[in-house]
DNA sequence: TATATATTGGCATATAATGGCAAAAAACAG
DNA sequence: CTGTTTTTTGCCATTATATGCCAATATATA
């Protein structure tokens, strides 16, 4: 599972250095060295290829007469990437998604279990930054609820 | 279960070693020789792999569609880092999580069941110092309905 | 008292992150 | 098609950080 937040730089030909505590979740999921990167919110969301490869197979058994869900597809998997990772660890992220995330040199990358979050760091400071205590809280309760 | 409370320095490294006995409560449970440690109010929380992966298992669970959950599974993870037990019986901690608890060289771990917590001396002391005793006195009592 | 174990400091080496450059590939215009 | 521009890719270099290991000291155990 991927944990963990970190802050990196993006080159200027749009490359971000991939934290090696992922790298290395991917080697022991025999997960191959690709993640595929979608837009999401306002920030990005990168799924190991096996975990996409899962994704789509859920999804294609949806009914195309569910045409609500199948709209939702599209947009998915219409700016689904698919990124591998080079010898220095590093993806080149697509000018597309970066500019939809907004990132232009600082990127935060979140650990969310199965799946990473890349966002811009002013986005981040936006959205998590002040109204953190209320995550806090929150998550508090999380463990609490599971005896942690 | 932890218990007990240890006065441990830390390297200029960030290199803490976890003391003994609390090694042992590890290979005791079979579990592996790694923390999650995690920031929480002014001090860190350490839990052993196994029962944090637990958790980590239940939470993926959730649907990235329910937001207000996602938002305290972004709050958790992200700050939650795996720390692995080197052959000297240290951990290092990150230099993120060091400046959250104010950690520069003297640290207290106290045992806590199924955790550890993980102090700078200085708020150690600011926050269960002198008083500590006198505030045991008077709220102890809560203890009874468990059976104390 | 001798022996083992725990904690800690120090140092050498390995790995991580990232900036820079140039070759290769792709996109594009005339 | 062909030459030009832009983007992508591979690779080297640098810096900071992490890691592994040895040794010294302190503490516990036999």
């Amino acid at each position: 599972m991927f944990r963990g937040r970190y802050e990196h730089t993006m080159t200027k030909t749009g490359r971000v250095s991939i934290p090696s505590k992922f790298r290395e979740v991917l080697r022991k999921n025999n997960s191959d060295e690709t993640f595929v990167i979608t837009n999401f919110d306002s920030y990005l969301i990168a799924y190991p290829m096996r975990e996409w490869s899962e994704l789509e197979r859920k999804l294609s058994k949806i009914s195309l007469t569910d045409s609500e869900a199948t709209s939702s597809i599209r947009y998915l998997m219409g700016n689904a990437v698919d990124c591998p990772i080079d010898n220095q660890g590093r993806v080149l992220i697509p000018q597309s998604l970066r500019s939809y995330a907004g990132i232009e040199t600082e990127v935060v990358l979140v650990g969310m279990l199965k799946k990473v979050e890349i966002w811009s760091r002013e986005t981040w400071e936006k959205e998590n930054g002040s109204g953190a205590f209320e995550n806090f809280r929150q998550s508090r309760e999380v463990l609490a609820k599971y005896g942690l």
